[in-house]
Order: structure tokens, then C-alpha cells, then sequence
RNA sequence: GCCCGGAUGGUGGAAUGGUAGACACGCAAGACUUAAAAUCUUGUAAUCAUCGCGAUUGUGCGGGUUCAAGUCCCGCUCCGGGUACCA
């Protein structure tokens, strides 16, 4: 009987499944072991012969697990929302759940035919309700809690209202994105409507404007791991910012949760740092730095000395730039002075409505672009003035006009009183103003810039810094293009060549402003106070400078910082070197390391001293904070796309509102176009009666991460209608024990996927903090191209080792018609149609093609299908080869040419039990030296599947196999452990000869055997004899003798004495049963 | 630029500081066969050689530690991956 590879594994496929072999339930009398592989996107193009890699070496370690006596739940799912499919949709019409199922349907016969151990019962779809009602259900989760920054947890959202109602934001630190203080009566006096825009500061999923990286070609947002060098991940499509309103998750209050949770994780060293570098922590102080005062504009001299008061109420006037915001400290003089002198039908007005006596905050003398205006209520943007005499004028009145049409386009409504009728009835007046408030919707809560009230008058903005101990030697400022100080620091002077370079940034794409590192830049004409010396020091505005980390403003220390010096260099800026022996004179010295000159008191302490000094000055000195930034950015979580997660979120009086738990699941609906509206809203937006309780529902959709936070707790639990995952099921399975996939997901996937669990883990509702205890990250596989050479303007192909002598073209062949990269010419001719008369150059009666490495596509013709190799040699022929190829965890080109010694290696373990059609094997003992081949292959197989080096394992089964062959061994008490050994890696064969050797269970059920150390001992041992390092002869010696005895017979030997030539023997080392070296 | 890997025969790759190249592919020779396939046996790092004794060199390059280095240390070169005006 031959090894027919293909009736076994059919058969044994077929049992597995009849008999739930590998259904898993949990069962505490075992301890339980979780395997998990990052589940499949389901693409149209099926598995290429790289996808299964993983799963075979996790399926070896669960199979392995198992016969070492562990409970072990091993499942596996689909990713089934994603963009192939739209894109494919809207193409086509095709509805994704549609092409969807077919993909998962061939992905799973691909699979099936493989041999796996997975339980097919537990799995999980993230596009089905059942499923996807828990993804919306956390989403809802994360909407009603906010992040406790003091005792570092979620918290509900209730128990935050309660303290605002009681203190406000007294003794709070909340993860926010404004930071905002208020008292309990300001909480209590707002509507519930802004009482909901103050919560959504602070929710963990929140709405808000941000900068998003907008893809038109896919009409949707992107999170920042999708984008790639400026271009979509999927797609390769440009991408540009953009300011939107987007759901968000609060990821970054995790920062340092996420940080510190990798030391108690086994990742490896590299992934770990690519997840340290993603989150960015960097220690520093924040530093304020004021303005230089500006020349007032009497000095200036665009001012009369002594300007009117009529002049001065219209300060837009005269001020040819007052939106810029430059004479705003002047403009403050004038508002204190009006404040201190009003008139009397302004002080009249005053008394009956400050404090709140109408019930509504008015704010005097209040200044707005420019105009001092009378009154004003700033939450609902309304101007209160007062007319007196001189606005009786014609000229005035057209004034007036002017400056109310002017205040009109920044948002403010003003209404006007005469002085009059303040006299007639001052309490009228006031009643009126509220009837007016009460009317008119609240617009907004914080200060707009435009904007600017009593006591800030003093212009200052915030830099963050690592190197505190360099401000001795900050000789320029520079913002962010979108900073917001731009407008406050820009001079009349400068603004024209300013608003030229803000034109020219906003233009450029992030792909071309990192295409290209040109130095730009443009001063702002002010200048700030450097706080450590009192150095004035010019602002500029470069784009090299971001507007999203730390405060968007910079110190620069251009000699010790390479792009401050390259801008220093370009714009002819100063350069003060503060480290002793530091050349700055080609380049800046960035090294923190040193000692401290021209900075005053850090002068002579190291540069790490001196970071601490620098700090502690500034805090002391309240010229800043110590401050803790990271690079980790909230994650934008609305697509707006149409396959994907609904949020069960709708709209009341716009604001978002929950859907009712037990509402969930909201189904994705049925649309007419998979595209944008006509008025360019989502998909969903097409979406007949899209609503809930009357009230319309949520538009965007989540995007490809939400489905896959928390699959792996979905697994542990997959039926359960009532929660998530029960906390019986996910104490006995806790978190992934081994988790498997490639190192792609290291900032996303894995990123949101330990988010989401810790989110989990402070709402009680998993047990462990981190998901997964180990991952291991397997390597790509990447393609093999094959070539043929097309002698140039002929039909004739000529071999690889002669091209060189003809001039050809190289043209892709498909590598599935060349063999050993011998090209199957009949194959070829039939291959493509203007090939069929081809004609061949060959060499030795063969046409040899050319090969490169690439990445395994269906343009380079190098795509391997898993089901063709399951055809050819058998499931467990893949599975061992895919596993010999190398090492797990290294990258490695996909080639056949090896396949058949693994084929050879089974047909030779078949031989053992099988002659002919005969059943060989016997009962007789087994020799010693059988048992030590055994015993080798039991030690040896435990040790690299722990340490997963599969490839070695391989060659020591081969080692094994070869040596029982020699040995003619074909006893069961050596065929039966080795069977089960090898089980793990070739499930197919084994599970029959298991069954031929008379067992009646599987295979799986077996338990792994131990190995004894007295079968591998050695009766002698082989010392190889070296003088000076260089091996001569080698001496056999009992495995006990000893070392003195040793080095006494070797000194014995008349072979020693010939590589001595005559010299005198210095040492002898004998190292016991390794090696002796003669030193001479 | 920074961080992380890696570099060993014609090829994929082995090697707790102790005989470098296990295991496999490929190739060559042989056996079986009318022949081919399959299978089995032998050989296969390079150079020299009085090609069945042997010798020399050899794990990207240059140093070092050690009785002994592919392995440890220092300095480079090249290749792969990740990441980036992150202050």
C-alpha cells in the first residue's frame, strides 16, 4: 500500500468533523491554553501559499498543547468589513455582504483542506448583528465614561456629573480635549444642551472638529496607521487634511497605561519598541514666553496724541490691521480707560444687568475684532451699545452700519439702545435685553480669538521642549502654519508676505511637503522675551514645525537641534553653542551629552544636570511646567463609508444621543448606491427611514479596527445573546496565551486592540489588563518571479546562462509552468497564445528561467495557490514544508524546489509501517540504539515547538526517520510515540497510522510522551584532539573517563607528537566531553 | 536621519564560546528499468595536490578578548523591515 495521500486526508477530514474532534468546551479540571491567529480579511483573491503560515505554526503549537494535557481553545473568524468589498460594490453593484459570504466560503474550503484544528463552532463574523451588537454596545460604553487621569481608569459617566454638580471641576483631572474649569452653579445655570457640549470634552468616544487625513478617492477619513507616505494604505490614494466634525476615541488618555503594560507582555523586543515609538512618550517642560511689547501706535505715530473718544469707538478706522490683532495691547488701554469712564447712560445700563441680574453673563468694554464693544454676552455672541450723542451723525450712523455689518460675518448679532431710552427706563431697557438672549440660540463656550476680555491682555504663547537646558541659547521662535498664535503675533508690516506663505503651505499636500525637505519659512515681524535672559528673539512661521504635537510653537536651539540649525543656517539666524568643545560650525551637535557653557546658571553642569536644574528653575520660577507628551493620537472612528458597524447614535436637536441597550443590534440598512448623497453625505444617507424613534441615526459608519478590538473575547463566548462574553467563560479562558500574525497590525490593530481591553478591564467586564500574553510575528512570504528571455523583434526565448549573448527582453512566466526553474515549454507554448510557435534557445536540452525575489502578486505571475500543493503533495506535505522553509519569524522567499525532500521524509515514514502492501510493523522490544533515536525526537520536538523553530524540528524528524530506516525499526513501541510526536505537524498521516497501529481515538487525544535522559546517554565520547585551535585527529574515549586520564592518553598518542614538531608544550585544556586543545 | 533585524556552500538553512556547513534542494556518478518516472546507494565549501595521502583558506569588511569566535566586544560596509521635520 502506497502513502495516497489524498484518501487519507479526506478520510481523516471527514472523521474530525463527524466527531467535533476539535470542539472545545471549558472544563476546569484542565488548565486551559488560548491560540489565536489574527483572523483574515476574506479578499476576493482567496489564500495565496502565504497566508496559511501562521496558522499552521499556531496550529502545531495548539495540537501540541493539547497532547500535553491542556484544555485549548484554538478559533478562528473573519474580518469581514473593509473596503475591498465597497470598492468592489460600488464597481460592480455587487452588495458586499454578498461578495463577502463567497470570499469567506473559498477562504474556508482553502482552509478545510489544510488540516486545522480549529473549533468552527465559536466563529465570529465582525459584519453579522450578533456580532457587531457588541461592537456597537462598547462604542456606547465608551460614549457614556471618561478617563480619570488621577486614579488612572474609565470611569462612568454618571458619577462625573455628580461631582460637577457638587464642585464643578474642582478636584478633577479628566483626559479632555479643552481643558476647562468651572464652578457647580456654572454647571447648574447651563441647558441641558450645553451641559452635553461640556460632556463631550471629556467622553472616551466623543465628537469633535479635528484635522482628519481626508482620501477623496475613497470619499472617506482615514486613521493615521492607514495612511502610508501621504497615499491610503489601501489603494495607494493621495490624502489630504482636512477640518471635520468625526467621532473619536480617547486612545491617548491610554498613553501611559499602554506604555507601561508592554514590560509585562512577552512581544518581542522589536515590536514592543515599534509600539513605544508610536506612543512617543518624551519628558519636558512646557515654557511660556511673553511678546516684546510693541511700539504703541501713537509712537508709531498712526495716531493723533490725544485721539477723540469718537475715534477711539471705531478704532476699525483708523487701524489698518486691528483683525491681526497687533495693537491689541493698545486696544486694552482703551477698553480700561472707557471702563473707567463711562458715560452715564452706559453706567446706568451697567448697574442693571452685571452679575447676572438678567440672568445671562454681560461682559463692558469688551473688545471684538478690533471695536470696543459697549456689552456683551459672549455664550450667545450678542453686542449690547449704546448710542449716545455722536452717533446722532449722518457720518456716524453710516459708520455704525458699517461696524454692525462687520461684527455680522464674525457670528455677533448687535442690538442698540439710545441713551434715552436708558434715562426713560432703565429696567425696560434691560428686560428687553433679555427677552432678546432668551431668543437667540447659545453659539458657542469658550473665548474666541477674535475675541478678548478683561485681564488677558498680556500676549504670551507656550512652548513644549525636551531641552529645557538649551533656553540660554534660543535665538528664534517658530509656530506651526496653523497655529493659532500666527494671528496675534503677525505685524501690518509682515502680513502680506505672511498670508503669501500660509497660501503656499495650505496647498501643499502631506505628500509633497514630505516629498520635498526645502527650508521655508517667513518672520512674523514680532519678537519674544527669552524668560531665562531677557533677549528679545524673533517669531517666525515655518512648516517644519507641527501644528499637532506639543503646542505648535518651538523654542529653537539651532545648535543643538539639526533642523532649528538648518533653518538658522538658511535664514541667517544666530547660532550660540551652550556645550563646552561642541563644532557647530557645519553642523548642529544634538548628543545629550556635555558640560553647559554660555548659559548662565546651568553653566558647568552636564547636559543631564542641567535638564534637571533648567526644570527646576522653571517650575520654581512659574515660567512654565514640567509636561509629559506623547505622540499617541486619539483614533478617528467615523468612516464615511457605507460596510461597516452603524453607530447607535441619532441626533436630538443635534446633539447625539444612545441608542437603548436593548435596541441593539442597529442593522446596517439597505441602501439604493453604495455612494455619498447627492449632497455629499454618506451612504447611509440614502437609507430608507433611516431613524430611531423618530429621530435621525448616525450617518458615518465605524471604521475597519472596530470589529477587530475584541474579537478574541467574542471567541471565548460566541453565542452568548447577553453579554459580550459571560465572566465565567472569560475567567476560566482569560486573554490570548500565544497570538499569532504578522508584524503589519504592530501600530494599529494591536494598538486599539489593548485599548479597547483595558477599557474592558476597568469596566470589570474582562479580567486581564493586556489581551495577549505572547505574540510572535510570522515573517512574510514573499514571492518568487520566474523569467524567460525573448530574444528582441523575434518569437524565440533563449535560456538563462545565455542570454547575456543574445539583447532580450525578460518577461514574467507564471511559476506554476516551470519546475526547479526548468520552464515547461508545452505549458509555455500553451500558456499565452503568441507564444504557441515559440521557439527555444536551450542549454543541456533544457530551457532554465531566471528568478528574483518580489512580493507574491498576480502581475509578476509568481502567485502560489495552497490548494494546488494540497493537490500535488497532500495537506501535511504543505504544512511540514511550509514549516521547513526557515525560521518562523524571518521573511523568506516562497519556493517550491524543496518541497519534494518533505514529500520523501513521509513516504519514508510510511515505508516503517508499510512494505508493499503489507502492515510490518511488530511488537518486538526495541534496541538501545532505537530508543535513543526515539527519545532524540521527543526532546528535541518538545524544545523547538516551545521555542517555535519548527524548520529544525523538521530536519530532526528526518534525522530520525532516516536513522530507523537504517536501523529497519518497525516496532510499535518506537513507530506508536513517534506517530504522536509528529501529529502536531502532520495531523493526516498520523491520525492513520495511529489508527493502523489499533488505537480506535484520535490521535489528538493522545498524550505527548516524555523522554528519558538514560536513553540518550553515550557509551563513549569523540574528543576531537586540536593544537593551537586547529582540529587534528580526533581520539574515542569512554563517556566516564576522566579528564586527567584523558589528557594522559592523548599526550600518549603518537599522533601528538607529530603535530607537536618537537615544540614544547605550553598547556593543556581538556573540556570534558567536548574538546582537547594543545597550546605550544 | 533614528530604531529594529540580517549577512554562513550553487540554493533554503543548521550550529548552549568547543570538529562550521546538520537537514533538505539542486547537481554528478551508480543500482533497478527496454526506457522514463519513482526508489535506493555514493559524492558534493573553495583552492592546491604526487585528485583514495593530505595541506591551506573559509561564516560581509577591519580590529580586539579568549587555550578556542559564525557566536562575545569595538569600528565600518551592504541588504531587509519599521518610523519620521514629534521639538
Amino acid at each position: 500500500m502506497d502513502y495516497s495521500f489524498k484518501e487519507i486526508e479526506k478520510k481523516w477530514q471527514r472523521y474530525w468533523i463527524e466527531n467535533a474532534t476539535y470542539k472545545v468546551t471549558e472544563n476546569p479540571s484542565k488548565p486551559k491554553y488560548y491560540v489565536l491567529d489574527m483572523f483574515p480579511y476574506p479578499s476576493g483573491a482567496g489564500l495565496h501559499v502565504g497566508h496559511p503560515l501562521g496558522y499552521i505554526a499556531s496550529d502545531i503549537f495548539a495540537r501540541y498543547k493539547r497532547l500535553k494535557g491542556f484544555n485549548v481553545l484554538h478559533p478562528m473568524g473573519y474580518d469581514a468589513y473593509g473596503l475591498p468589498a465597497e470598492q468592489y460594490a460600488i464597481q460592480t453593484g455587487q452588495h458586499p455582504a454578498v461578495t463577502t459570504e463567497q470570499n469567506i466560503k473559498r477562504y474556508r474550503e482553502q482552509l478545510d483542506k489544510i488540516g486545522f484544528s480549529f473549533d468552527w463552532s465559536r466563529e465570529v463574523r465582525t459584519c453579522e448583528p450578533e456580532y457587531y451588537k457588541w461592537t456597537q454596545w462598547a462604542f456606547i460604553k465608551m460614549f457614556n465614561s471618561v478617563y480619570c487621569n488621577l486614579c488612572k481608569k474609565a470611569l462612568p459617566i454618571e458619577n462625573i456629573i455628580s461631582v460637577f454638580e457638587e464642585c464643578g471641576t474642582e478636584g478633577l483631572n479628566l483626559a479632555c480635549s479643552e481643558p476647562m474649569t468651572f464652578t457647580a452653579e456654572f454647571w447648574k445655570s447651563r441647558t441641558e444642551k450645553e451641559q452635553q457640549e461640556i460632556l463631550m470634552n471629556y467622553r472616551i468616544a466623543y465628537l469633535a472638529d479635528t484635522m482628519v487625513n481626508w482620501c477623496p478617492q475613497l470619499g472617506t477619513v482615514l486613521a493615521n496607521d492607514e495612511v502610508i507616505n501621504g497615499v491610503s494604505e489601501r489603494g495607494g490614494y493621495p490624502v489630504e487634511q482636512r477640518k471635520m466634525r468625526q467621532w473619536c476615541l480617547r486612545v491617548s488618555a491610554y498613553s501611559q497605561r499602554l506604555l507601561d503594560g508592554l514590560e509585562k507582555i512577552d512581544w518581542t523586543e522589536s515590536l514592543k519598541e515599534t509600539q513605544r515609538n508610536w506612543i512617543g512618550r518624551s519628558e519636558g517642560a512646557e515654557i511660556r514666553f511673553y511678546l516684546s511689547p510693541d511700539p504703541s501706535p501713537q509712537e508709531r505715530g498712526e495716531i493723533p496724541e490725544n485721539p477723540s473718544r469718537e475715534m477711539l469707538e471705531n478704532p476699525k478706522g483708523w487701524f489698518k490691521n486691528t483683525t491681526d490683532e497687533n495693537n491689541w495691547k493698545f486696544l486694552i488701554n482703551i477698553a480700561k480707560d472707557f471702563r473707567s469712564n463711562q458715560t452715564e447712560a452706559e453706567n446706568e445700563l451697567w448697574q442693571a444687568i452685571r452679575a447676572k441680574k438678567i440672568g445671562y453673563k454681560i461682559r463692558r468694554q469688551h473688545i471684538v475684532d478690533g471695536f470696543i464693544a459697549d456689552f456683551i454676552n459672549l455664550e450667545k455672541q450678542v453686542i449690547i451699545e449704546v448710542d449716545g450723542g455722536i452717533h446722532l451723525t449722518t457720518e456716524q450712523k453710516e459708520r455704525d452700519k458699517q461696524r454692525t455689518a462687520i461684527l455680522n460675518q464674525f457670528g455677533f448679532e448687535v442690538i442698540r439702545f439710545t441713551n434715552e431710552e436708558i434715562f426713560d427706563n432703565v429696567q425696560n431697557v434691560a428686560l428687553k435685553i433679555k427677552d432678546y438672549l432668551d431668543k437667540v440660540p447659545s453659539k458657542r463656550t469658550a473665548t474666541t480669538p477674535l475675541s478678548c476680555g478683561e485681564g488677558s491682555g498680556e500676549r504670551s504663547f507656550v512652548v513644549f521642549t525636551t531641552r529645557p537646558d538649551t533656553i540660554f541659547g534660543v535665538t528664534f521662535m517658530v509656530l506651526a502654519p496653523e497655529s493659532e498664535y500666527v494671528s496675534q503675533v503677525v505685524t501690518p508690516e509682515q502680513k502680506s508676505e505672511v498670508d503669501t506663505y500660509l497660501d503656499a503651505t495650505k496647498k501643499r499636500t502631506e505628500r509633497e511637503r514630505q516629498a520635498d525637505r526645502k527650508v521655508t519659512g517667513v518672520f512674523t515681524g514680532s519678537y519674544a522675551i527669552n524668560p531665562a535672559n531677557g533677549v528679545e528673539i524673533p517669531i517666525w512661521i515655518s512648516d517644519y514645525v507641527l501644528a499637532g504635537y506639543g503646542t505648535g510653537a518651538i523654542m529653537a536651539v539651532p545648535a543643538h537641534d539639526s533642523r532649528d540649525y538648518a533653518f538658522a543656517k538658511h535664514f541667517n539666524l544666530p547660532i550660540i553653542p551652550l556645550i563646552e568643545g561642541a563644532d557647530v560650525s557645519e553642523e548642529s551637535f544634538d548628543a545629550k551629552e556635555g558640560t553647559m557653557i554660555n548659559s548662565g546658571f546651568l553653566n558647568g553642569l552636564t547636559v543631564k544636570e542641567a535638564i534637571k536644574k533648567a526644570k527646576e528653575y522653571i517650575a520654581e520660577n512659574n515660567l512654565g511646567k514640567v509636561k509629559v507628551n506623547y505622540r499617541l493620537r486619539d483614533a478617528i472612528f467615523s468612516r464615511q463609508r457605507y460596510w461597516g458597524e452603524p453607530f447607535p447614535i441619532y441626533y436630538k436637536d443635534g446633539m447625539p444621543y444612545t441608542v437603548a441597550l436593548e435596541d441593539l443590534p442597529i442593522e446596517l440598512p439597505e441602501v439604493d448606491k453604495f455612494l455619498p448623497t447627492e449632497t455629499g453625505e454618506p451612504p447611509l444617507g440614502r437609507a430608507k427611514n433611516w431613524k430611531y424613534e423618530k429621530y435621525p441615526l448616525e450617518l458615518n459608519t465605524m471604521p475597519g479596527f472596530a470589529g477587530s478590538s475584541a474579537y478574541y473575547l467574542r471567541y471565548e463566548d460566541p453565542h452568548n445573546d447577553n453579554a459580550l462574553v459571560s465572566r465565567e467563560a472569560n475567567d476560566y479562558w482569560g486573554n490570548v496565551d500565544l497570538y499569532l500574525g504578522g508584524t503589519e497590525h504592530a501600530t494599529g490593530h494591536l494598538i486599539y486592540s489593548r485599548f479597547w481591553n483595558k477599557f474592558l478591564f476597568d469596566l470589570g467586564i474582562v479580567g486581564k489588563d493586556e489581551p495577549f500574553q505572547k505574540l510572535i510575528n510570522q515573517g512574510m512570504i514573499q514571492g518568487r518571479s520566474n523569467f524567460v528571455y525573448r530574444v528582441k523583434n523575434t518569437n524565440t526565448f533563449v535560456s538563462y546562462n545565455l542570454e547575456n549573448k543574445y539583447d532580450t527582453t525578460e518577461i514574467h512566466v507564471d511559476v506554476n509552468i516551470v519546475s526547479n526553474d526548468v520552464l515547461d515549454i508545452e505549458k509555455f507554448r500553451a500558456w499565452r497564445p503568441e507564444f504557441a510557435d515559440a521557439e527555444f534557445i536551450l542549454e543541456d536540452g533544457k530551457y532554465v528561467c531566471g528568478y528574483a525575489v518580489e512580493k507574491m502578486s498576480k502581475s509578476m505571475f509568481n502567485v502560489v495557490n495552497p490548494d494546488d500543493i494540497v493537490e500535488k503533495y497532500g495537506a501535511d506535505t504543505l504544512r511540514m514544508y511550509e514549516m521547513f522553509l526557515g525560521p518562523l519569524e524571518q521573511s523568506k522567499p516562497w519556493d517550491t524546489n524543496g518541497i519534494d525532500g518533505v514529500h520523501r521524509f513521509l513516504k519514508r515514514l510510511w515505508g516503517l509501517f508499510y512494505k508493499g502492501d503489507e502492515f510490518v510493523v511488530t511488537d518486538e522490544p526495541p534496541t538501545a540504539e532505537e530508543l535513543k533515536a526515539l527519545h532524540k525526537i521527543i526532546k528535541k520536538t518538545a524544545y523547538d515547538i516551545e521555542h517555535f523553530s519548527f524548520n529544525t524540528s523538521i530536519s530532526a524528524f528526518m534525522i530520525c526517520v532516516n536513522e530507523l530506516a537504517t536501523l529497519k525499526c518497525s516496532k510499535r513501541a518506537i513507530l506508536e510515540p513517534l506517530v504522536i510526536v509528529l501529529s502536531p505537524f502532520a495531523p493526516h498521516i498520523a491520525e492513520e497510522l495511529y489508527h493502523a497501529l489499533g488505537n480506535t481515538t484520535t490521535v489528538c487525544d493522545a498524550q505527548f510522551p516524555e523522554y528519558d535522559e538514560k536513553y540518550l546517554a553515550e557509551s563513549s565520547v569523540k574528543y576531537p584532539v586540536s593544537f593551537n585551535g586547529k582540529v587534528r585527529f580526533t581520539l574515542d574515549f569512554p563517556a566516564d573517563t576522566q579528564a586527567k586520564e584523558v589528557e594522559k592518553s592523548v599526550l600518549e598518542n603518537e599522533q601528538t607528537a607529530k603535530f607537536l614538531e618537537g615544540k614544547e608544550i605550553k598547556k593543556v585544556i581538556v573540556v570534558p566531553g567536548k574538546i582537547v586543545n594543545i597550546v605550544f
